[in-house]
DNA sequence: TTTCAACTACCTACTACTAGGTAGGTGTTC
DNA sequence: GAACACCTACCTAGTAGTAGGTAGTTGAAA
């Protein structure tokens, strides 16, 4: 079970650093210490492996999501949490997170892969949607147009702010194309 | 010479679509019809297609936006041209620019190929900086920020507006990434 | 005006290597 | 003794790249 994880450790990072096509079983079986074939064992196919990966990711991610939801912080405080999360990813501009780099090298994806990528996608989309409506009633976030409009903003400039800060190795690209949605964000709640 | 030509087309289509590691000379070999080895003759080796690929994207590219500075519409109308361009380039949500391409699968990319990359990013901020700059004064654009920061915002949203797109091979999720930004666009200039 | 050398754009046939995946065996643990 | 977690040894298919050869073209000297 501790391989298992090892596996998933280390073929999460190569993912999230070169793609899904950037790494092999031969990869992971210099880096974890077993034999490649054994790897089949934990994951009969690389499908299969790409599949847990983004089980594994999406379970984590949206836990992080409730959690910010649950939290009684204004709409722009739960904002800057969600945009903290993907500044977090990108490790010194080496990697970007999951989803991104799944989106990215599409080519070689199994089908139930590309289905909890959409997934992913609209639930992040929904998440966000709901906390710009609130920030429409919380007032907390100025210059709001319609909130699912607002949401698919959000999620396409932190998902290409990433690509962007990992493509110069420089995590302050991140910030310079995260700063105007930031100035948008109000410290305090103003209804 | 229209061999060359016929290969970066097909080159350039496979990559947008797949992703760098995505497409082999094998597969040229077959769509355009020579032989493996005879692809050698035009590209020694791939990292030479690619340098190839992306200096051609960028001169087309580069050469398109200085069409659209030197037209004398408002920023905001520069603005609409500039977003119509990466809409274009989704081709029905097959795929997405050169550029995102590249920076997605960035894996087995030779430095030079990086290098131009980067130089890309540089001047696409470069050029939306003067935009905004320009929207700055001539107020066609509501909600502006830093002119540094607008510009990064609009490049890393148009990017992940096409990832967005592709993974769910709808182009109807770039509109609604864009659709925000497009509203702070005014129809005609104000000053 | 023929001849010859060089060049272009391809070819067949290969190399060396890597990919994911499989068959079947081994030692340890419950 | 059977399930587990690994192993060695192998397979097929595909990867980029190379060696060496060949029609057809071009351009200039004999």
């Amino acid at each position: 079970m501790d391989t298992r994880i090892s596996l998933l450790d280390s073929a999460e990072r190569a993912v999230r650093q070169r793609g899904f096509d950037g790494f092999s079983y031969a990869d992971l079986s210099k880096e974890i210490g077993i034999r490649k074939a054994s790897i089949h064992y934990h994951f009969a196919t690389k499908a299969d492996l790409g599949f847990a990966l983004i089980e594994r990711y999406a379970e984590r991610f949206f836990a992080a999501l409730s959690d910010i939801r649950n939290s009684d912080g204004s709409a722009a405080a739960q904002l800057r949490s969600y945009i903290q999360i993907y500044r977090d990813a990108l490790a010194e501009g080496e990697q970007v997170c999951l989803c991104v780099a799944l989106s990215a090298g599409r080519g070689s994806l199994s089908t139930a892969v590309l289905e909890q990528l959409n997934r992913f996608h609209a639930e992040s989309i929904a998440w966000l949607t709901e906390v710009f409506e609130r920030a429409a009633q919380d007032g907390s976030v100025s210059g709001c147009a319609l909130p699912i409009e607002d949401a698919t903003a959000a999620l396409a400039l932190v998902e290409g702010a990433q690509l962007l800060a990992r493509a110069r190795k420089d995590v302050s690209l991140f910030d310079q194309a995260l700063a105007a949605l930031i100035a948008r964000l109000t410290t305090h709640a103003v209804h």
